[in-house]
DNA sequence: TTCTCCTTGGAAAAGGTTTTCCTATCTGTT
DNA sequence: AACAGATAGGAAAACCTTTTCCAAGGAGAA
């Protein structure tokens, strides 16, 4: 049988309520005291029971994490990042996978609200109008990361990069070194998804240098090596001129393009740069050397957690979304044509 | 303020503990009372407290994780298996991260615990004699996954793959395809460490097909990309007579080996034939395309996610080990000189 | 000296369940 | 008709804390 609190109030000859507080220093207990109490705690290995405790205090450290996918690594960036940040501050992960299925996701919510954790981080495919309403109204705080809520801007405190800004940037980046016929392959077409924003950074970028979009330059869809194949394979056929340079909504993407490429006798950068987008820690050994947009996933699980652990601390927090800096890295997937 | 099951009972009319035993369906009641007992906390959207619950019922339905690195694509397939059969079970997962230190380890024992998870899943680096009699102390129950214990054998339940048999596969592999002058390139040199086990299966090989073991051609370090690039470069500046291949202990490793090779002018698989180690999804996109011994890492973690689970369920299962089968991957890598 | 206020500590309620005893009713057997 | 045994339900203990409310004693002020 485990130790109790009643146990130590015995053997110290006081009562509960004298151990329970010198346990959580809430109320001055003389020193003589309270050493002889933390002497018997510590000689009979007394934990208190966090069951009993949460039930009363209503907080259980812990916190709820909600993720598409546990084993791709941008998540398992994520959560490292969020762990961190947690573990340094006395909290315990609870990590779930949704397989990015909305009913899921909502079914998790719940799950988690059942274990009464503290918070939740919440990282999705598609936060639309539903999950939103949904997470609004559980009685723990919700932190958005990695995506943004479809509508409602302001509604949920976010964390994420800014995925117009960031495809935006590299896009204008192959601009800035001569490209002028630049292609884009990117993610899935799903409302507010971030596929849909890393396309409307690319039709920025062109417009902003004036360049005219040509729609057989445009393939979207998963974001796989095979998506990215299958895309390059298909605007290869398609067109009888080929674009410079293609500018990519994931590194994986940009690989099977690559890989395509690369199989019909196309050189890479020499005859088209490609750019991806996320720098895997894998695009470094990648042959070409994959040029990309650094996201530090990391970064937005860490900040994400902190922003959290404030809210959870009573912080009063007026929802914004927050914005971690990407860098363009050029490796050797680039050609200057200038 | 939450509903609880007092309220439930309340509104019924009947006593809490009919109100209970409806819920957990422990004892007859009448059908009639059943319905209407369920259709009040339908109504009520009535969820039991689960602190409460498991704090009378010591069973929280929380599985506890702990991994040397959250963001290791190794761990993420391992969790993503876990997650799969723990939460088709009704089991919650807790995962932490130790970074294989192993006082963080044993720290994390005693947090885990301290949240009454119902057992544990553990993948060490180094799982010693200390770290054992740690585990065996506590009330909840303990896997190895990944990682064998290093002696003791038979007294804590483990599920593994063959790490000597899979290294032996390997290597036997490259001698079947005609090779003889076979290096081999590993993990670190830490007792009983799996680095160690591969090294061994590497040797047998050897010895079986009477082939001289050569010193110089043999490497242990981390299980890194540059590891494996510093590995290959020492053998290829110490030894007059290179190697036809070469055994490594990971992916990583492997795509090292061959970032020096390729960049010292020695061609894969003409020159050199290389074999990796856990077959990264990664590994097909590499070029050459990496042969290998694949690993699932995912089953490790469902088998052991289920073994864990009928232990917590009561069943009486003596320790032992399991080995999940692994499968050498032929792709590019390798170059049959018979 | 008396009164007030602060300090230290205890008793018991509260938190929300499950489960152990009981009791009362009903069914079926002889 | 009488009795055993099954069935249905309730009261209260148990799980282990934290916290509220109260009391006693001591210090300082008037």
């Amino acid at each position: 049988m485990a130790v109790t609190i009643a146990d130590i109030a015995r053997e110290a000859g006081v009562s509960i309520a004298t151990v329970s507080r010198v346990i959580n220093n809430t109320k001055p207990v003389s020193s003589d005291l309270k050493n002889r109490v933390f002497d018997i705690i510590e000689k009979n290995n007394f934990k208190p029971n966090e069951l009993a405790r949460g039930l009363i205090t209503k907080k259980t450290n812990i916190i709820g994490v909600i993720v598409p996918d546990i084993s791709n690594s941008v998540f398992g960036a994520l959560i490292k990042g969020i762990n961190i940040v947690c573990s340094k501050k006395g909290y315990t992960l609870m990590v779930t996978e949704s397989g990015g299925d909305i009913n899921n996701e909502i079914k998790l919510l719940d799950v988690l609200a059942d274990k009464k954790i503290d918070g939740i981080l919440f990282a999705g495919i598609n936060v639309n109008h539903k999950l939103i309403t949904e997470m609004q109204t559980k009685d723990y705080p919700v932190i958005l990361v990695t995506q943004e809520a479809s509508d409602g801007e302001g509604i949920m405190d976010t964390v994420v990069h800014d995925n117009i800004k960031a495809v935006y940037d590299a896009t204008k980046f192959l601009i800035d070194n001569g490209h002028k016929r630049i292609a884009y392959i990117g993610g899935p077409k799903i409302d507010y998804s971030s596929g849909k924003k890393r396309l409307k950074g690319y039709k920025l970028a062109l417009e902003d240098a004036k360049i005219k979009l040509i729609d057989s330059l445009i393939e979207q869809g998963e974001f796989s090596f095979q998506a990215g194949y299958l895309g390059m394979k298909k605007m290869y056929e398609e067109n009888s001129v080929l674009p410079t340079a293609v500018v990519t909504g994931s590194d994986i993407i940009a690989m099977g393009v690559i890989q395509f490429l690369t199989g019909a006798g196309v050189n890479v950068p020499d005859d088209i740069s490609v750019i991806g987008f996320d720098d895997l820690e894998f695009s470094t050994y990648f042959k070409p050397e994959l040029s990309t947009v650094r996201i530090s996933y990391f970064d937005e699980g860490a900040i994400a957690a902190n922003e959290l652990i404030k809210i959870i601390d009573g912080e009063n927090i007026t929802p914004q979304t927050h914005y971690v800096p990407h860098k363009i890295i050029r490796r050797s997937t680039i050609k200057n044509i200038n």
